[in-house]
DNA sequence: TATGAATGAGTATTCATTCAT
DNA sequence: GATGAATGAATACTCATTCAT
């Protein structure tokens, strides 16, 4: 239907995962996009207004990663099927990942944007709500939930932080076993 | 001496903290820093190698923070000041952490930069051998202390990275309570 | 129709022809044209190219100044009136003289590109093909049409080189009297 | 002696040489020249003084080569080293055959300045002094010197314009036989 | 909806040259 | 003689955006 504007945000999202920020041109969109560059004026008013609906596709992306743990049958299996697809999510998606969790530009959205900053404390919610599943559940101990998934989001985004960086091991099978390893180390003290 | 270069490197600075990459314009640094953009070319050879010493900059104020923890007169209190002085760091200035843990422009100079790689190692390096020493002094654990150093600066990269996102409560004494909190977290399972 | 992209090539041909190479700037052009300066890039994609464009032009006119000799009866009127009209050529267009025949920025297109390399063919072939028509008529003795293009062209472009230097005399009568009388010189040992 | 002002000479002779008037920048001949922009205002007033300097440098190289001529001991012999010593030339210094009878900056050079009209004439008058001994001697028919001189002159330039063009063969060796060929078909009405 | 033309502000960079030392 | 610092004007070119059609 609105076939145009979902290719110029397409084009926009490629653009801006291959090229970045400075990238970001609109003609080169438009080029991609196969139209002329005020077209683009039809679908989004301005620059910042594009950008902004790339970076709520991101977070969609992001959630769309995370969303299929719920399937799993116990609170621990979906707790750790969660953990799964946070790195299936960093390890596909590396742009995405740096789009909404480490780019400053995302956070000078997220501090003008309600809609975006609602977005992005899905993640935050979603491992707690593991977290306190797992706890009722018995495989984690009684603690403070929102507490210990700032712990284990922190790490998540400060480890593939460190990899986009070239100071972890690049290999991938490497760095999943050492992502494993960090994990366990955060849950040593939880794991009943 | 070399006032004016000084004045250039710190003007960038300034541009780049507060605008990001983006605005880091060889216009607007002579602008702040009084001169003609001109002159800015006697003093570097084009924006790249201002860049590049700015980020230098970012690493050498990076490591004036840790160092003084060496001072103190355990492995445990070295260790621990360490913590305190990242925390100092980061809390003083925010946009240093930015430029050399989270800026994306920050990474390609890494990968293309060995004198910044190897700052860049400064710091993990530091961790990990501040977590040597408490091993063998028989304050932490014996375990591996290169992964126990990645957790660390994973949940301190990514913690702050929460924070400026605006995720994290803002007032100075919450954050510090959680930054400990968080810390002590990751060391439960090592501490002896 | 296409007028502003003929404005622009007019400018630019004007410019290059008074102030060579160094003096064609794409803001002085847009200046001569009254439009911005970056409102030529809406029909050439760089200087590159608009600059090939002139040289295409003076190629082109030169074309138009030879080819109307062919309407002659015979092959020495169409050769003589050849002559004549590089004579014309020279005194009328002396800038695009110099810029097909002499301007080593032209060379420098000729040498990258093709279709400049065959326009400047031109020239040459349509002096062989007129003495080769002499030769079958009886008017030239048989011999090689191609070496004694070569030279009739060498002098020609000699000859005016001379003359923009302001070796040879500057009146337009003295300048066509020694002109006929060098082509005289030159076809003395062939003409029957 | 006055060592520094040769070296910058010879330097900026190179980079003409081998750039061209648009490479022939301040800062890059003292760079080459291994000492400060600013200190070649000490030798030279401005760009357009030490650009005279070395169009001047050309018209004594040239002399070099064809004065030579006149050890021979007949005037044929004089005049036919003359065309030989103008071949190597232009083979040996390409560069400097367009310096002095192609580019049109030396020709805006040649109409503002007296000197260098004076030693541009040289080559013509050398011509003309070697055709008339050749007319003395009978190796040439009596004719108008001068005249005769224009054309050789005229193909010379012409020729090898068209040489460097690319317009003619390439190869040293056929471009060395077609120049004698042209020579032989100028010369078949007026040698004896 | 879309386009082509155009714009003004902006980009990094190079240039010849001046000046104080 | 020579230097380093600085400048103002110029370079080609890119940008997001507007407007008439």
């Amino acid at each position: 239907m609105n076939s145009t504007k979902d290719t110029i945000l397409a084009c926009a999202r490629d653009q801006y995962l291959s090229d970045g920020y400075k990238g970001l041109s609109m003609r080169k969109i438009a080029q991609k996009a196969g139209i002329s560059a005020t077209a683009i004026y039809r679908h989004f008013a301005d620059k910042e207004e594009l950008f902004h609906h790339v970076v709520k596709k991101g977070f969609g992306t992001y959630t769309q990663y995370l969303t299929p743990a719920l399937k799993e049958s116990t609170a621990e299996k979906r707790f750790m099927k969660t953990l799964e697809n946070a790195l299936a999510f960093v390890l596909d998606q590396p742009k995405y990942f740096e789009l909404i969790f480490v780019k400053s530009e995302t956070k000078d959205e997220l501090a003008n944007f309600n809609d975006l900053r609602t977005d992005s404390k899905i993640s935050f919610n979603f491992y707690t709500a593991r977290i306190e599943e797992c706890m009722e559940e018995g495989f984690l101990k009684e603690d403070n939930a929102g507490e210990l998934s700032v712990l284990l989001l922190s790490a998540y985004i400060g480890f593939f932080s460190l990899y986009t960086s070239g100071l972890l091991p690049r290999s991938k099978k490497e760095i999943e076993q050492l992502y494993w390893r960090t994990i366990d180390r955060v849950l040593v003290g939880v794991v009943v």
